[in-house]
DNA sequence: GTCTATAATCGGATAGAC
DNA sequence: GTCTATCCGATTATAGAC
């Protein structure tokens, strides 16, 4: 049952996803998720063996909710290229990124094959998810049919994450609304 | 005169853009990069002020070498489309990705105004000139003038850093390659 | 469950000898 | 220019009291 407060444990894996999402792992302090979770160094060290035990929780649940949003796009009604375009002109909040594309920097996070895993099912969740709108498109003469829709997909998903890198090196939201606008009217230009 | 071997400035700045590349600014200790310089703590203190003022100047090399290897491919010979295939399909140590894109990921970078500008630079000038070659091939009708080339060229740079994200991901060139021949499949589609 | 104490190691640098 | 000694705070825990 809900109780109202967030307890401790919670507190703990929400501010962990946080820190990852603006620092990362290698750059975030057992300290620093204590601090804003407002727990002592007891709590956190009974609720999770450590740092790394309480990062994979945290990168699990920032994984499970990027694919939930896209989700929602994809499954929505209208035509392929609509359900994408909505997808990609979602509101963002550009300059903090993807929370699950900026840990692929981390090097602690590549060298920990369980630490990576849930960034490689992300994205060959979304790439996967991606293919299957664009086939179909494909399939109901919405798209032409003389190309890989695996590798659109491809080039939808890092569009996104590069337009989140070009803002970032920017310190503006305009270079991922000009990637954004330039992938649509690439994809327009697939229509029948 | 140049004596052969690298002095110690030179390998220490070299050593910093190599890890920098691999692990970024904060996974990066002046330690470590005096073992891979072979330079004592006390060469490091006496060629710069410390890891900050170090890592500047490597980043801005790194920055001059992204900018020149680019450059290459778009100075040279071939139509529009072919220069930008050309840099897109160019050999690549893929899993390695962009040694100035990755730094958008550091948060002491990204905090710092001086050490965020080389890659503001870098890729404010990449969106530049892949926007004159393909406002170049507007003008010879080898594209279609109904597009932004901004856009286009904004698009394509993220797609090569978002490509690398994927592939990091994914421990795969795979990602990365699809990625590509996604791109140049909708570039295609630009044809007059 | 949470608290405080303790600790080994590292990070980033300064000082002064040579 | 390079070396060694030294410093102080942060990191990432562990131990045991409450």
């Amino acid at each position: 049952m809900y109780s109202g407060a967030m307890d401790t444990r919670e507190r703990l894996i929400e501010s962990t996803m946080e820190l990852l999402w603006e620092r990362g792992y290698v750059a975030t302090s057992p300290k620093a998720i204590q601090r804003r979770a407002q727990a002592g160094q007891g709590s956190m060290y009974h609720h999770f063996t450590g740092k790394h035990d309480l990062a994979l929780e945290a990168i699990r649940r920032s994984a499970e909710q990027v694919c939930a949003v896209a989700e929602s796009y994809f499954t929505a009604s209208g035509s392929a290229y609509e359900r994408i375009s909505a997808y990609l002109t979602r509101e963002r909040d550009v300059l903090r990124g993807c929370r699950i594309g900026r840990l692929t920097q981390d090097p602690d996070i590549m060298a920990d094959p369980e630490l990576r895993r849930p960034l490689d099912e992300t994205f060959g969740w979304m790439r996967k998810r991606l293919t299957e709108t664009i086939a179909c498109g494909q399939e109901q003469n919405e798209f032409d049919s003389d190309f890989d829709p695996g590798e659109i997909a491809a080039a939808i998903a890092a569009t996104v994450q590069g337009g989140y890198v070009l803002s970032k090196a920017a310190g503006s939201e305009g270079p991922f609304n000009d990637t954004i606008r330039g992938m649509l009217r690439l994809l327009g230009s697939l229509k029948t």
